[in-house]
DNA sequence: TGAATGAGCGCCCTCTGCTGGATCATG
DNA sequence: ACATGATCCAGCAGAGGGCGCTCATTCA
């Protein structure tokens, strides 16, 4: 309900309820009820900006965006204030989207999906999902991007120099972006109440890095130690034979002439050079030109 | 009465971070 | 050859900043 103490005041007030609009403006027949609104309407055809900023070389159409521009850029007065968290803004309409993120308002529906959003820019920039526009196109390669950011992203990692890299705190692995950082992060270096156990020894831990660094140490380990000298081997049939030099154990008995072995390859030397008729000579001549060899593979 | 003020809507932008498919290295 | 897991990468949404413009109200 409007009241004033001035008839006048009313006299206007009254004006706005009316359709009349007798200022025409000239370059798009657009309609204004006063002169000041049709002013401020052919400033933004002519380009005239007389409400210039003292701190920088910004200049607007009317007084109200300049005020604006300052608390923005200047003054960063910030006069609305949520009444839920610190966030304050220098528009009221800034705040009402804000408050959206506390209330979990979606009042913009996609009409073709269930997606709901809190403004109307994140619904239109969802709709390129369905039609598939892609307006972000990369200068150098020419690929298309969705987003603007993307594109930026993409152009940051593929075609420029001294691209940034995210150092693990943890470790020594340097990723390339910052969100991938967070899934390393979360992977390798996040606590886990269930324990990992070493499949080679008692150990257990509960961060994935530590546990998998620690199954390296095993890779080149040679588990399998002598109990009766310092030898040790990675494979348990190395042992079963080192074993048999302590032990004098040779299981591998000659046929021919009783004499026996402790390995199966010795006594299968044995018996090529010994008993066997196919044996191989030591020496491997070259028909062509005569020059002997030591192994056949040279040959 | 014109100018100033402030509210409101709209548009576009950037920054940020998560997600899941692709790719690659390793066991 | 295959399975697994780490990293790369584009897609996509959340949040917020900044400006263009209009219009009702207040001020001088």
């Amino acid at each position: 309900m409007f009241t004033s103490s001035r008839i006048s005041s009313l006299n206007r007030h009254m004006k706005t309820h009316s359709t009349e609009k007798p200022h025409i403006c000239h370059l798009c027949l657009k309609a204004f009820r006063t002169v000041t609104l049709l002013r401020n309407h052919l400033n933004t055809h002519t380009g005239t900006r007389p409400y210039k900023c003292g701190d920088c070389d910004m200049a607007f159409v009317t007084s109200g965006e300049l005020v604006r521009h300052r608390r923005y850029k200047h003054t960063h007065e910030k006069p609305f204030k949520c009444s839920m968290c610190k966030y304050a803004s220098v528009e009221a309409s800034k705040l009402k989207r804000h408050i959206r993120s506390h209330t979990g308002e979606r009042p913009f529906q996609c009409c073709l999906c269930s997606y709901a959003s809190k403004d109307t820019y994140k619904l239109k920039r969802h709709m390129r999902t369905h039609s598939g526009e892609k307006p972000y196109e990369c200068h150098v390669c020419h690929a298309r991007f969705t987003q603007s950011g993307t594109m930026k992203i993409h152009i940051l990692q593929k075609h420029s120099e001294n691209v940034p890299k995210y150092q693990c705190p943890h470790c020594a692995a340097v990723i390339a972006r910052k969100s991938d950082l967070r899934v390393h992060l979360r992977n390798l270096h996040t606590y886990r109440d269930t324990g990992l156990n070493c499949r080679y020894c008692s150990a257990v831990f509960h961060e994935r890095y530590d546990f998998i660094q620690h199954q390296k140490t095993h890779k080149n380990e040679k588990k399998f130690k002598c109990e009766y000298c310092s030898y040790a081997c990675k494979q348990e049939r190395h042992m079963t034979v080192h074993i048999r030099t302590h032990t004098g154990e040779k299981p591998f008995v000659c046929h021919s002439c009783n004499k026996c072995f402790r390995q199966k390859q010795l006594l299968n030397v044995h018996v090529k050079k010994h008993h066997n008729t196919n044996f191989i000579p030591t020496v491997y001549e070259c028909p062509k030109c005569g020059r002997a060899f030591s192994r056949w593979v040279l040959y």
